[in-house]
RNA sequence: GGGCUUGUAGAUCAGUGGUAGAUCGCUGCCUUCGCAAGGCAGAAGCCGCGGGUUCGAGUCCCGCCAAGUCCA
């Protein structure tokens, strides 16, 4: 409930004293006494914007909330509130708001809002988890009364939880235990019952839960009715009670949501599961291994695990707690975690100079003329204005035309146009506006091709959000858009990956209403007629400013949008769907191309085929199984390679043992083995070593391998070093453990006096 | 929009730039009347994809894809 005024300098219709008025007027109309409401006044600022405000409270209550906002924020403004510096506005606007259950709650007395709006509800969570909560017991009833009431009244910053329950239970006269055993599990069932009210608003209007703004508030609400309902051992399910504040809610159309919320919530518990068990496993290895070391869990872990796991502190306390390890919690975690984030960078809004006149739009009138002829209005910095243009400027997701002005026979390229306030600036190529002067006669000519393409694909981007619709549910909402002359992408909301499958029947329902020739329908209407006639699902693409908005009828599809569309579906020849990708959670992105530019992206595609059936020697419909088959062979292929390796070292190694020279009393083999890879050395390297021999082996290409034997290690030969050694010859390097170790370079001609110095550096370690 | 994290066998995860591993699961054999359990053997990996650095990359750097999580 509320009332709105907006006052200019010139005209007042009415500032605060009326307002209290009409304020004091509703509550007596009500019934309430006029000598019980208290009006406090106080400073209040938000949004960039402040000024006085007045709360209403009767016993303490807050019923409603009286803002007068004649202040905007500037940086040269002399009145302070709160540290940023405000001026006066032009104009200054009343904003109250009343509080329709408070009211419901003052007039039947009972201890907490939630007993007054829904008792059944209340009582059926209570049951569920199993809470006495019998609120004719007085003793009982006035606990919750005073707790309600001093929580409202004490501001929460600047007392703890404990220190307020302190303060309560001391006003009652019972013990500070006494309050928390009868208030906690109470409050557990309060925030059941709010949290899935809350839900019931969320998801009924569309938000899909998601990792950012909105949608992740929801899932926060989720997460954290689940976790209540588990503190109070009730089996945690958000879907029936999600139902029951939905159906007592006057919205018909939500009942038939709630099947698509039933999933969305069903999807999100099971999430939310698979979280806390990773969370869980993952905080037991780290808690272990503190544990181990016999250190104490450090906070920062605690804060980097909740951070980028979503791990909940208390959990990671338990988990440190099973494993022996000593951890604290401080009360004021979670703005410890606020701190390790950097200050998000304050934008700074550049004011847009709004140039006076207005631009005549002439191409909604005249979609497919090419030219005209205007007169220029005026020159701003690189940017010719005209009295009117056919030019469409940048807006709704669709790129500005291009095209050319011409004057005195000159053409001059137009390279973005622009709207600002109701003037659209045409930028010129270059330095081209100056050859333009206010009063010139000049004509415009449009590259059609351009506006075409974005035409087809604005339509068709009309289409493929329609047939989305069709195919996914009706809970799909424009998300974002963007045309190119190649490409168009939309974004909409959808709580799951859209399958191969869905993308198909999506496109297909797209083209089918291609095909079937539908004129798309433009008119200019009054906003208010637009809403009563299509709701507000006019709105996919934005609220557009104004009192007449344009609304762009394709079929079914009805959106309020200023882009130049094709008049006929047909014209659009073909969509086809390219690819689809997760923006975020919960909003999927579908790309596509539109016109000639879908068959150029088939033929694209088409292209690779060829090359590919091409390469593979097969036609195109064998392709996939012909790949399927290389690729089985490939590995099989690769383990035969990898078992004829080993056999081939093993030979390898009968060969090589004759050629053992002694060093010492160690058997030493320096070999050159032709075209081997580096497995095959080692393989063989590794062998000769199991049999008690140094090996160092070369192969042409210039790898290197050392391996060495028991006794050699006893002897302390280190095969890394005499790889480093071999391989710094070889214009390389290498390295490895002491028994086997390999490496090599680009100067292969060497690999002979290679491996001489590794021999050298064996007998030198003796 | 921004930050952080992850991607290795069917699953869960190890893996200081130097021959890709463990546990569970799977297959076979041994043991048993049978099952559970145990013992032995084995199969199973484009180390997400593409570049780069290097004698050498699962490991380092860049890009992409996929996923998780947090944002007073």
């Amino acid at each position: 409930m509320a009332h709105h005024v907006f006052n200019t300098r010139r005209r007042e219709i009415y500032w605060k004293d009326r307002t209290v008025q009409l304020c004091d007027e509703l509550l007596m109309g009500l019934g309430m006494d006029p000598m019980a409401v208290t009006y406090k006044e106080n400073p209040w600022a938000g949004g960039g914007n402040a000024g006085p405000s007045v709360e209403v409270m009767i016993g303490g209550l807050e019923l409603a909330t009286l803002v007068f906002m004649d202040l905007k924020a500037t940086p040269t403004g002399i009145i302070e509130i709160k540290g940023e510096h405000y001026s006066k506005m032009d104009n200054y606007i009343v904003d109250t708001g009343y509080g329709l259950e408070r009211f419901v709650w003052a007039s039947k007395g009972s201890p907490t809002i939630y007993d007054a709006i829904f008792p059944d509800l209340v009582r059926k969570v209570a049951d569920m988890a199993g809470v006495e909560h019998d609120l004719s017991n007085p003793e009982y009833a006035e606990i919750f009364a005073q707790n309600a009431r001093l929580a409202g009244m004490v501001d929460v910053d600047a007392y703890s939880m404990k220190e307020l329950r302190n303060m309560i239970a001391s006003r009652l006269g019972i013990s500070y235990e006494k309050l928390e055993e009868a208030i906690v599990p109470m409050e557990r069932v309060y925030a059941v019952v709010d949290h899935t009210r809350c839900l019931a608003y969320m998801l009924g209007d569309g938000i899909i839960p998601s990792n950012i703004k909105a949608g992740y508030l929801a899932r926060l609400v989720i997460r954290r009715a689940l976790r209540i309902m588990k503190e109070l051992g009730m089996n945690p399910s958000l879907e029936g009670l999600v139902r029951e504040q939905i159906a007592r809610l006057d919205y018909p159309d939500w009942q038939e949501r709630m099947e698509t919320i039933s999933v969305i919530l069903a999807q999100e518990e099971e999430k939310y599961a698979e979280t806390l068990d990773k969370g869980m496993r993952l905080v037991t290895k780290v808690a272990q291994s503190y544990g181990k070391k016999g250190q104490a869990f450090p906070l920062n872990e605690i804060i980097s695990l909740y951070d980028t796991h979503g791990i909940p502190p208390e959990m990671s306390k338990d988990a440190a707690e099973e494993a022996g390890v000593k951890v604290e919690l401080p009360d004021n975690f979670y703005s410890l975690v606020a701190k390790t984030h950097i200050k998000a960078q304050q934008e700074e809004a550049v004011p847009q100079v709004i140039p006076e006149g207005k631009t005549e739009l002439s191409f909604y009138d005249h979609p497919f003329d090419e030219s005209f002829d205007a007169e220029v209005r005026d020159i701003i910095g690189n940017s010719v204005i005209l009295d009117k243009t056919l030019f469409y400027p940048e807006g709704g997701g669709q790129p500005a035309d291009h095209g050319i002005l011409e004057k005195g026979g000159l053409t001059f390229k137009v390279v973005d146009v622009q709207k600002i306030g109701n003037v659209v600036p045409h930028v010129m190529e270059g330095d081209g506006a100056k050859a333009f002067q206010k009063g010139d006669h000049v004509a415009g000519h449009i590259d059609m091709r351009r506006r075409l393409a974005h035409a087809r694909h604005h339509t068709a981007t009309h289409l493929v959000h329609d047939s989305a619709k069709r195919v996914l549910g009706k809970h799909i909402w424009q998300a974002g858009a963007q045309k190119t002359e190649e490409r168009a992408r939309l974004d909409i909301s959808h709580y799951k990956r859209i399958t191969d499958d869905e993308l198909r029947a999506i496109e297909m329902e797209a083209n089918r209403r291609v095909m079937d020739m539908i004129p798309v329908d433009t008119k200019f209407m009054p906003r208010t007629d637009a809403e009563n006639v299509f709701g507000f699902e006019l709105y996919q693409g934005g609220v557009p400013p104004g009192k007449q908005i344009r609304v762009v009828k394709v079929g079914s599809d009805i959106e309020a949008c200023a882009g130049t569309h094709v008049t006929n579906t047909g014209m659009i020849g073909a969509i086809k769907i390219l690819r689809t990708e997760r923006v975020q959670d919960g909003v999927e992105r579908l790309e596509f191309a539109a016109g000639e530019a879908a068959v150029r992206a088939v033929q694209e595609r088409e292209g690779l085929l060829m090359e590919s059936s091409d390469i593979l020697r097969v036609p195109m419909d064998q392709l996939p199984k012909t790949a399927n088959r290389f690729f089985e062979e490939w590995k099989g292929q690769q383990k035969e390679i990898e078992r004829l390796k080993e056999d081939l070292a093993k030979t390898q190694v009968k060969s090589l043992v004759p050629e053992a020279v002694a060093v010492d009393d160690l058997k030493v083999i320096a070999k050159r083995m032709g075209i081997a890879d580096i497995d095959e050395l080692i393989k063989t390297a590794s062998l000769l070593a199991e049999m008690d021999y140094v090996a160092l082996l070369g192969s042409d290409s210039g790898k290197l391998v050392a391996a060495v034997g028991k006794t050699g290690l006893e002897k302390g030969i280190k095969a890394g070093n005499v790889i480093k050694a071999a391989s710094k010859l070889l214009g390389g390097g290498g390295g490895g453990k002491p028994e086997l170790a390999q490496g090599g370079g680009p100067k292969s001609e060497m690999l002979d006096e290679a491996l001489k110095t590794g021999v050298d550096v064996i007998r030198a370690g003796l």
